[in-house]
DNA sequence: CTTGATCTGGAACGTATGGTAAACTATGCC
DNA sequence: GGCATAGTTTACCATACGTTCCAGATCAAG
């Protein structure tokens, strides 16, 4: 009986993304998601009752397909330490070649995160754990396909790419210097010492 | 014979430094920061212009004066490698101290920095350059004494310390578990090895 | 085709914000 | 004691925001 909706939440969601993703939170008015998605407010309101809610359904939907550049072949690429290198690389190349919507988006948010928020600092928890056991893993591949030293502590040196990974991404959004941010990359290769 | 300000230019910068670091910019407001003052907006607004440059005062004179805990030991300390590792041991302690205003305000501000707002992107620029510097310094110092392995790349390892500390900031910002920034400190002494 | 439920668009509300104009007040020189 | 000067305050303005309301459009079942 009732009319259809002209649209589908996936796209609503998405397209809500693009903006959050390119101004963060605050800066993303209703009035210019329902412009960027040619729909009016009330019907964005009635879809996701609030601003809040919208932006926390984003970030999951994200979280739920997206990940940092590079992370998704930690698991299938052939050389697992290249693999990793690889993250920190992109990270850097996507940075000096767009300036828009620079990183992942969770960083982005857990960067501007003020406090308390604790939903959205609940995906933000469950994706920095996400990534460093995709870090983990791949590190422990390496290991075991003799790529790095097996006196490699795994878990220390994943959590450690993490913070050095989050590190660097504030950096890039600073506008470091290049040499800074190869400095970087330079790190985790010896953070990744082959056998010896 | 004009009338005599009833304030200082230094108390309100210090008063409004106090708001900003523990909300951020966007989420104080000038009605916010008189009141703490105790004064009236228009009083502000004739002292400093608009909110933006009061800001700006604000991190400029923040930069001057104050520092990451433990950043100003590292010139003297007598065991500079020590005092390295105690910069990331106090942004730990203080994060599971304090769950208010934690760290530095210019990483804070570094973080929350959205794109494009020059005058800001130079104040943190320099302000990463100077911990940069106060790293490769400590580095140095801790080689000459024999502390550290003379095979340390000075510059390297004070720049990825700084992505290091930066990351840190992220993680604890998040909410991440004690373990996961043990590891960051672990890897940080791993980075400052003994000479053979 | 009627009906009724749902969706849509635009207008409107209340609030908070950054910023300003003009009145008021204290100061110190003549 | 006046009087110009600068500081302070009160009130106000325009705007932008999140959110809600309501009239009208649109669909599917009977």
């Amino acid at each position: 009986m009732p009319r259809k909706k002209t649209f589908t939440i996936e796209f609503a969601l998405d397209k809500a993304m693009e903006l959050f993703w390119e101004r963060g939170y605050q800066n993303t008015s209703m009035r210019e998601i329902a412009e960027h998605l040619g729909l009016s407010r009330s019907s964005i309101y009635a879809t996701f009752g609030d601003k809040h809610t919208l932006f926390v359904e984003t970030l999951r939907r994200y979280g739920a397909e997206c990940r940092a550049p590079g992370l998704n072949d930690l698991g299938t690429a052939e050389s697992p330490r290249a693999a990793l290198v690889r993250v920190f690389e992109l990270a850097i190349a996507d940075a000096s070649a767009t300036r828009q919507r620079d990183h992942c988006l969770l960083i982005n948010t857990a960067m501007q995160l003020m406090y308390s928020d604790p939903e959205v600092t609940l995906v933000i928890e469950s994706a920095f754990l996400e990534m460093e056991n995709s870090f983990r893993s791949a590190i422990e591949r390496a290991a075991a396909g003799g790529e790095v030293a097996p006196s490699v502590d795994v878990v220390q040196t994943a959590r450690s790419l993490l913070s050095i990974y989050l590190g660097l991404c504030v950096l890039i959004r600073s506008g470091a210097r290049e040499e800074v941010l190869q400095a970087v990359t330079h790190q985790v290769e010896a953070m990744l010492p082959a056998p010896a």
